[in-house]
RNA sequence: GCCGAAAUGGCGGAAUUGGCAGACGCGCCGGACUCAAAAUCCGGUCUGGCUCACACCAGGUGCCGGUUCGACCCCGGCUUUCGGCACCA
């Protein structure tokens, strides 16, 4: 009979539901496990199969770890505010909230269809005041710590639609995407998390972490953490001073001249009238720049001198200003010195502009005469360095930084490229900012009694000008809780990485109304064991998730210093060579495939493609293999229904007791356990499928030649196999079998029988002179003697090595013999 | 540009992590069953040479080089593709 998924998938859905299987027992910590998928957007393109690639195959894994026997907490949710909804409202005129809400409700019936665990009692939405009132306390938390702090920083905006844009909506060629004028930089006042406070603690307890290694590297270089000095210059003639960040101290000699971040706010004080018009115009150029642009090291460098002069304080040295457009003013202190000598973006400034080069570090084994062809960049002797002279660099930079404390002129200095995390965005639907600006007291943060400021509903959605919230006076317009007088509120909402931030800790009780979470729960259910998701997240969402708990657990709420102690990255499913998404109209839409095959098969399918940390391109050829081994096993059910009951299976049996494709049939088996149970450990699904297959064919040869009750056993153990990987199917093959409850009510345990795993005799490869030549099979762990002597009597292999001197042999116990001869 | 990955038959991929390259599946070819089709089952399928055939020989894991008795795996240098680069989430 053909497998009707249409008819059993929906069946055992309901049953689920019905029973309550996936409801968790959250007072029942011990071997807790909480497993996580990163929750979802809820956009108007649904879920596609980049989707299920993440959700499909978490939830097997899961699914395994109950078995197992372990309490799996499996949560599922909405990341539901954010620019996409806002811009369908400002096209559409329809309310974020009502598109937002009806995307959610279409995403959970598609997810239904997955037929995940989700513990339904968790859900949660990020833009329910109930949620967001918890990200306006965190961010008074914040506050008070010192922690959230305005400052001036840039937005591109589109000077024809009087609009800020997201960086997704400006094109390549730096033009916006809606008109095509171009897009500047303007400086606005917004909010930071002050990130960097933490930034220590960020890299130190990675090694705390199961991450991938590569997502732990890409968060180190993030940070970015270097140590150097810092070094202040005075300007010549002037009380200002100019300080810098470097690396190179031991290079402070060689300064020929110092550069400024273009949107330096000394640039206006410093540069003469006579250079204004050159600078100003330069300035202006800058703006047009996006900083992917400006880092490129391909670029040619442009730049324009300031007019003045700096003071370096190691030797009195005077030396030019110039602005650069290399130079950024969110890293270090946006001024740089330069030592054109050994730094090749200040080699190249100085070759455009003809600035003095000069050497102050000797390469080992070259001449102090010998002319400068590229920046030399890497430790030697110092040369021209006063006093310095003859000091390896490498202890030229404490020598340098000593000299320069003992003269008030510079200290040791630690830098990061990390930056404060800016939290403004100049938008509607998103957490509105708890802070008050009052004609009186200034900047007034709200009581906590006053939370939460909740976001009006009637407003306006238009493309140009201010946002929603700037127009709406009802909402712009308060009073100030310190004074009672007037006060304006914050017109921005905040980046929506803060609701991200701390939702796994809101799941384990979503309604709850005394905190931000329920720490009785929190206290035991975190922090996650295992958090899946795309690698797209392995560095913003990741690194702040990680900062905010940080801080909670300083505030005492938590009481782990990490979030999530295991991070496994699915593969991203591309199509057309690109990452799924709404806006390259790329999205392959699942449903089809669940029409047709059934959610099972499709899981499988996802799963059988390839290595889950992978991905690759999607296509749909292939989707019969599963399909077919769906309808085997269901036929092998079919064939032996009742068995459960009328032929009782044994725990173990005893090999001496079998016939010959019992014996297989049992070894077969248990092989297949032992290597199943691995590869599911470790989420290689792709193995863990092909096992199964393998053992399929198998069956499908000797198992009819079994006895009975071995059957049995057999059926047993292949149906607790393919439950995790597809449930519906093996509830319905379980039911066929005759069992009465559900296959995730009571855990199984998946360890094989050691005795049949034993082998008595081992293939090994012969090579000759490291050519392969054949094989022998002896005994395990035999001797070199022996595998020597099963090589030199085939004659295959013999005939590679007689009448040849012997120079070598090389043996590895059950691998490799490996003969080296010399030809005659 | 910078940071992080990836590359194996016609296709998706496997290889106990330095020890028989191509498991498993798709596709394709041939056969069985059938009035026919679907479904199912059996056999074959890296490339080239040589063979009626079996066998045998040679080459082969993006490209160039290296280490090693032995390299898909380690090292150096490239190429191409993908993810991220702080306002997509």
């Amino acid at each position: 009979m053909r497998y009707k998924a249409s008819e059993i998938e929906p069946k055992w859905q309901k049953f689920w539901e019905d029973k309550g299987i996936y409801k968790t027992n959250l007072n029942a910590p011990e071997k807790k496990l909480y497993s996580l998928v990163m929750f979802i957007y809820p956009s108007g393109a649904k879920l596609h199969c980049g989707h299920w690639y993440n959700y499909g195959p978490a939830d097997t894994w899961a699914r395994f770890k109950k078995l197992q026997g372990y309490n799996v907490f499996e949560p599922f949710g909405y990341d539901a505010f954010g620019l996409p909804a806002e811009n369908y409202a400002i096209k559409t005129g329809v309310h974020p909230m009502e598109s937002t809400l009806k995307n959610i409700d279409d995403i959970r019936a598609q997810i239904r269809r997955i037929g995940c665990m989700y513990d339904t009692n968790s859900e949660l939405m990020t833009c329910d005041p109930a949620y967001y009132k918890w990200n306006q306390w965190l961010f008074l938390q914040l506050y008070k710590k010192g922690l959230a702090y305005r400052k001036k920083s840039p937005v591109n905006w589109c000077t024809s639609c009087q609009t800020v844009l997201a960086n997704e909506q400006v094109l390549s060629d730096g033009s916006c995407e809606r008109c095509g004028n171009p897009v500047v930089q303007k400086n606005l006042v917004q909010w930071f998390f002050k990130i960097t406070d933490y930034a220590d603690r960020l890299l130190d307890d990675l090694h705390l972490i199961d991450w991938p290694e590569e997502t732990k590297t890409k968060q180190r270089n993030w940070i970015g953490k270097s140590t150097g000095a810092e070094v202040v210059f005075s300007v010549e003639g002037s009380d200002e001073k100019i300080k810098v960040f470097t690396t190179r101290p031991d290079t402070l000699f060689g300064v020929t001249y110092v550069t400024l971040a273009p949107e330096h706010p000394l640039v206006e004080k410093l540069t003469k009238p006579e250079f204004k018009p050159a600078v100003d115009k330069y300035v202006e150029q800058t703006a047009y720049l996006t900083e992917i642009d400006r880092q490129s090291t391909t670029k040619e460098k442009t730049g324009a001198p300031t007019g003045s002069f700096v003071i370096n304080p190691i030797n009195g040295e005077k030396v030019p200003i110039w602005i650069g457009d290399y130079v950024l003013l969110t890293y270090g202190t946006g001024c740089v010195m330069a030592v054109p000598g050994h730094d090749e973006r200040d080699f190249e400034f100085a070759k455009k502009f003809d600035l003095p080069i000069r050497k102050v570090i000797l390469q080992d084994g070259t001449s102090i005469d010998d002319e400068f062809e590229v920046a030399f960049t890497e430790a030697g002797t110092m040369v021209n360095s006063g006093k310095f002279d003859g000091m390896s660099s490498v202890a030229g930079k404490q020598a340098v930084i000593e000299e320069l404390e003992r003269i008030g002129a510079g200290k040791a200095k630690v830098n990061y490229r990390l930056r404060d995390w800016l939290i403004s965005r100049q938008r509607y639907w998103g957490t509105p900012i708890p802070v008050v600006y009052c004609d009186k007291c200034g900047e007034v943060p709200l009581p906590e009694e006053q939370l939460p400021v909740t976001l009006p509903k009637d407003v306006e959605f238009k493309l140009q000008g201010d946002s929603p919230l700037k127009r709406h006076a009802g909402f712009m317009n308060t009073t100030c809780p310190k004074c009672g007088g007037h006060a304006e509120r914050d017109p921005d909402t905040m980046d929506t990485f803060v609701d991200s931030s701390w939702y796994y800790l809101r799941f384990l009780d979503p309604k709850y109304e005394k905190g931000m979470f329920n720490t009785a729960l929190t206290d035991n259910w975190s922090p996650v064991d295992m958090y899946i998701g795309g690698r797209e997240h392995s560095v913003m969402h990741l690194l702040y998730a990680r900062f905010i708990h940080k801080f909670l657990m300083d505030l005492g709420l938590v009481k782990t210093p990490e979030p999530f102690m295991k991070l496994v990255h699915q593969g991203t499913i591309t199509n057309l060579g690109a990452k799924m998404s709404k806006s390259r109209g790329n999205v392959v839409n699942p449903e089809p495939y669940i029409d047709k095959y059934g959610s099972d098969v499709f899981r499988l399918y996802l799963m059988f493609m390839g290595p889950f940390e992978l991905g690759g391109d999607w296509s749909d050829s292939g989707i019969t293999g599963t399909e077919r081994f769906a309808q085997k096993m269901y036929d092998l059910a079919q064939s032996h229904t009742g068995w459960l009951k009328n032929h009782k299976a044994a725990d173990k049996y005893d090999l001496n007791h079998l016939s010959e494709p019992e014996k297989s049939v049992y070894r077969y088996v248990n092989r297949t356990l032992a290597k199943y149970q691995h590869e599911m450990e470790h989420l290689k699904f792709n193995t863990a499928i092909a096992a199964l297959m393998e053992l399929s064919n198998e069956l499908s040869k000797n198992l009819n030649a079994c006895r009975a009750d071995l059957q049995t056993y057999t059926l047993q153990v292949v149906t607790h196999m393919i439950a995790p990987l597809a449930p519906h199917l093996a509830e319905e093959m379980a039911e066929i079998l005759g069992r009465e409850k559900s296959l995730f009510e009571e855990p199984w345990q998946f360890e094989p029988d050691p005795a049949a795993l034993t082998v008595d005799s081992v293939t090994i490869a012969v090579q000759v002179s490291g050519k392969m030549r054949g094989t022998v099979t002896v005994p395990v762990d035999s001797d070199q003697d022996t595998v020597m002597n099963g090589a030199t009597s085939d004659p295959k292999i013999a005939k590679f090595i007689d009448g040849n001197q012997v120079v070598k042999v090389i043996f590895v116990k059950n691998k490799i013999l490996n003969v080296i001869v010399k030809q005659a």
